[in-house]
DNA sequence: AGAAAAAACCGATTGCCTATCGGTATTTGT
DNA sequence: ACAAATACCGATAGGCAATCGGTTTTTTCT
C-alpha cells in the first residue's frame, strides 16, 4: 500500500489530534498550503477505505480516528516494502536487524538489547497478571 | 523510491545470475509471463537509472550487475518508507523494533540477542585486524 | 566495405494511484 | 420547509511502471 503526501500529514493529524472531521483537519492543515475543504475529505474517505482510519457519525459530520498507531503503521509498511524480498521462514525483523547492523554504533546495539530486555519483562509481567 | 513487480523480479533474477545482459534476463524471466525484450530492456533502464544496477559494455551488450545487494535494499526501503514518520534524533531499526516487538516470540528475541552478539564480535575482530 | 543481425534508444500508450476541485445530492438543525 | 453544512460523484492533472513499435546505432559476418 502507497501513502501519498497528505494521506501521511492527515494520518499524523489524527494521531495528534486524536478524533476530527474533515473540516478541524482542513483548518489544521491547511495553514499555508492552501486547497479546498474538499481535497482533505477525499483524502480522509481514502484513508479510511485503506482501513487505515474509522469513522463514525457525532452530530452532522463522520468524526474520523486512526485506526493504526504509528507504530502498528510502521510495522505494516516495514512488512509491505520487504515482504517481496523475504525468503520461505525468514522473520521481516531479523531481516531488517541484518540489513542495518553495519550502521549501528555499540550505542545503538546496546540500545537494542535493553528493549529486548525490556519486552521480556513486559512479558513475564503480563503473565502473572493473566495469571 | 518505488518499484514495480517487474523491477523486483529483475532485480532478485540479478541477484542470482550476478550478471546478465537484456537477452539472458528476458530468457530467464519470461518462462510463462510472456513479454517482450524491449520491455526487459527498459526495465533494466530504469533500474539503472534508479543506481540499483551498473551496466558494463562486454562484446556486443551492455552487461548488468545488481548495484546493491538484498541486504542493503532493505535496508534502503525500510528507510524509505519509515523516515516520514520519524522524529527528530529516532533511530530507524530501534522504531523498527518497537514496531515489531509485540509480534516477536521468545525466540525471536533470542535470535535477535545472538545477532547482535555477532556483530560485536565481528567488530572487535575487525578492529583488531586494522591493528 | 557492405549487408544483415543485434542492441540501444526514442516515444507513445495504457493502467494505476494521489491530489485536487466543481457540482449535486443528502442530511441536519432551526 | 429552508438554509447551511456535509457527503458523494465524477472529472482532470500529474507521476510512475509496464509494454511495445519503430528508428538509429553498433556489431558481426562474409
Amino acid at each position: 500500500m502507497i501513502l501519498g503526501e497528505l494521506e501521511k500529514r492527515v494520518l499524523q493529524y489524527l494521531w495528534e489530534a486524536t478524533e476530527a472531521d474533515a473540516k478541524q483537519a482542513h483548518t489544521a492543515l491547511t495553514k499555508r498550503r492552501g486547497g479546498r475543504l474538499n481535497t482533505i475529505q477525499s483524502t480522509l474517505d481514502r484513508l479510511f477505505k485503506k482501513d487505515l482510519l474509522t469513522r463514525q457519525k457525532e452530530g452532522h459530520a463522520y468524526y474520523y480516528r486512526a485506526k493504526v498507531g504509528r507504530e502498528e503503521l510502521i510495522a505494516q509498511l516495514i512488512h509491505n516494502v520487504t515482504s517481496d524480498f523475504m525468503v520461505e521462514g525468514e522473520d521481516h525483523l531479523i531481516a531488517a536487524f541484518t540489513s542495518f547492523s553495519a550502521g549501528l554504533d555499540d550505542d545503538k546495539l546496546s540500545q537494542l538489547e535493553k528493549l529486548i530486555q525490556q519486552q521480556r519483562q513486559l512479558r513475564s509481567q503480563e503473565d502473572s497478571d493473566a495469571h
